[in-house]
RNA sequence: UCCGAAGUAGCUCAGUGGUAGAGCAGGCGGCUGUUAACCGCCUGGUCGUAGGUUCGAUCCCUACCUUCGGAGCCA
């Protein structure tokens, strides 16, 4: 008998059908009535299937009545209606195989209790096996399932793009550098400065910021692209809130401006988590229930609503003009606090609004300069419960104002030669945003510290696993 | 990096200037178609690390390490 995933046990079965599962314990508890339940899991679902082992089973006394939580089991029986209330069915076991035994019960580190989230940091190797990571997993399994469904329905391509770069001109945050000069003895120039063309690659090299700059080379071709992958941030952030690797989305949209950028990213986050809402129900009860009794209203609400749109310079003079007072003040210049975006999508807009059109100076290089010579073609969607989801922008696509931009900033336009020659070569207006996944899954699971929605996290002093 | 808080049994925590307890977990027994079962007994800790004050420190002081929360940066 070939074995079932627990989920198609719980939702397909008949009653009177025999079959076999594969998992691990969560819990045993013995009834002197001659019988033992087991709950087992094997991740294909939130539910764990419960197994009734009848004391008639040979092997009983001597494996069943030992088994403890975490111990690896193959099980075969017969699926029948439950006596006891919390399930509808039940497996009877005919045989119970321990494939693994929990080597030492009292310090396994994973017990039938709820344990903190910090703990389970501690044993980022075994916590999958829990409620909430495995609730997690399957979440941002399905929200990244939506993203390539989304992209692909509409004729997007994935473009992977690179995770070294030899471009320390990304933009902002901190890089890691890559590397394989011995450390110990780096090979120096005449002038005493380390020879990275002694180096891998011939010259310097870091992790990506981000790939957008790279991806815009594919949409001044494809039209239509997204990058989807891991992300590096050197950044000594201590946040609940950033890592150093995530994983980042950023589509790319030839022969596209500002507002159709805008219109891209309500319609992709309300069919992602529109099929979230649709593909999750079980996890989303779990992290309403002990996470965030609002995290499955929150959602609803976003994919039902009407992104609203207001100007940047509309967002001041709402913010100037509220009741309530802010820890940092507010006037045209500024970049928009975490207070302000939610005060604004939370309490005035009441619901999810792209906020358009920021002032240049504090803004990217690469975004296209507006008519008025202040703001530049930026935009940040804000959602109630987060603030800032995504952000994007209208690419500057005039070679000439693009040199404007880079001089003003201080970079060097030799340092963006070939980003430089797509505004050269036939150029078309285009824009993109970037969504952090880690983000999207906060927000629907209301999970708080970001390193509890990635299976590794990779966080200053922390690279354990 | 800055500000604040915390590090006591496998886990969650309580506690006192005279070297420590509870619940859960684990073991044994009892009971029960059970639902993080329940009841009894037992096992289990150099109280983050290094100094200092003191007759004596887990408790007071200093430094360091780590974690958590907030800020900055941002996704």
């Amino acid at each position: 008998m070939s074995a079932r995933r627990i989920v198609e046990v719980l939702t397909t079965a008949q009653v009177g059908q025999r079959v076999a599962i594969q998992g691990w314990i969560r819990t045993r508890r013995d009834s002197k009535a001659g019988l033992s339940f087991l709950a087992v899991h094997d991740g294909s679902c939130f539910e764990p299937i419960q197994v009734v082992a009848p004391a008639e089973l040979p092997n009983y006394a001597s494996d069943v009545l030992r088994i403890t939580t975490g111990c690896a089991v193959t099980i075969s029986g017969e699926v029948v209606a439950s006596q006891g209330k919390g399930q509808t069915v039940e497996l009877r076991a005919e045989s119970i195989e321990v494939v693994g035994w929990v080597e030492d019960p009292e310090t396994y580190p994973m017990q039938p209790k709820r344990h903190s989230m910090e703990y389970l940091r501690e044993v980022g190797h075994l916590r999958p096996r829990t409620n909430v990571i495995g609730a997690v997993t399957r979440v941002r399994h399905a929200l990244a399932m939506a993203v390539h469904r989304f992209f692909d329905e509409r004729g997007y391509f994935w473009v992977h793009t690179p995770i070294i770069t030899a471009s320390d001109a990304e933009g902002a945050g901190q890089m890691f550098r890559v590397s394989t000069l011995d450390l110990a003895n780096l090979p120096r120039t005449a002038a005493g400065e380390v020879d990275f063309s002694q180096d891998f690659f011939g010259k310097e090299t870091r992790l990506t910021v981000s790939g957008q700059l790279n991806v815009e080379t594919y949409c001044m071709a494809m039209s239509k692209v997204y990058t989807f992958g891991p992300t590096f941030r050197a950044e000594n952030s201590n946040t609940r809130r950033h890592l150093a690797e995530f994983w980042m989305i950023e589509p790319e949209l030839a022969f596209a401006d500002l507002a159709a950028d805008a219109q891209l990213a309500e319609d992709f986050l309300k069919y992602i988590f529109g099929a979230l809402l649709d593909q999750r129900k079980d996890d989303l009860a779990f992290f309403e229930k002990f996470v965030d009794p609002e995290c499955q209203k929150r959602l609803s609400q976003l994919v039902q609503s009407k992104f609203e749109r207001i100007e940047y310079t509309e967002a001041i003079r709402l913010l100037e003009k509220a009741t309530r007072s802010f820890e940092y003040p507010v006037s045209w210049g500024i970049d928009l606090q975490s207070e302000h975006e939610r005060y604004l999508t939370e309490e005035v807009i009441k619901g999810p609004v792209a906020v358009m059109n920021y002032p240049k100076d504090i803004k990217a290089f690469y975004m296209r300069m507006n008519d008025d010579g202040k703001t530049v073609a930026a935009m940040d969607v804000l959602a109630p419960g987060i603030g800032e989801i995504i952000g994007g922008s209208q690419r500057e696509e005039r070679l000439d104002m693009l040199d404007a931009r880079i001089a003003a900033m201080g970079l060097h336009k030799e340092d963006y030669g070939w980003y430089r020659d797509l505004r050269r070569y036939g150029t078309v207006p285009h824009a993109g945003f970037g969504m952090g996944l880690e983000r999207a899954i906060q927000y629907a699971t209301g999970l708080e510290n970001i390193r509890d929605v990635i299976p590794f996290p990779r966080a200053p002093r922390q690279a354990d696993f």
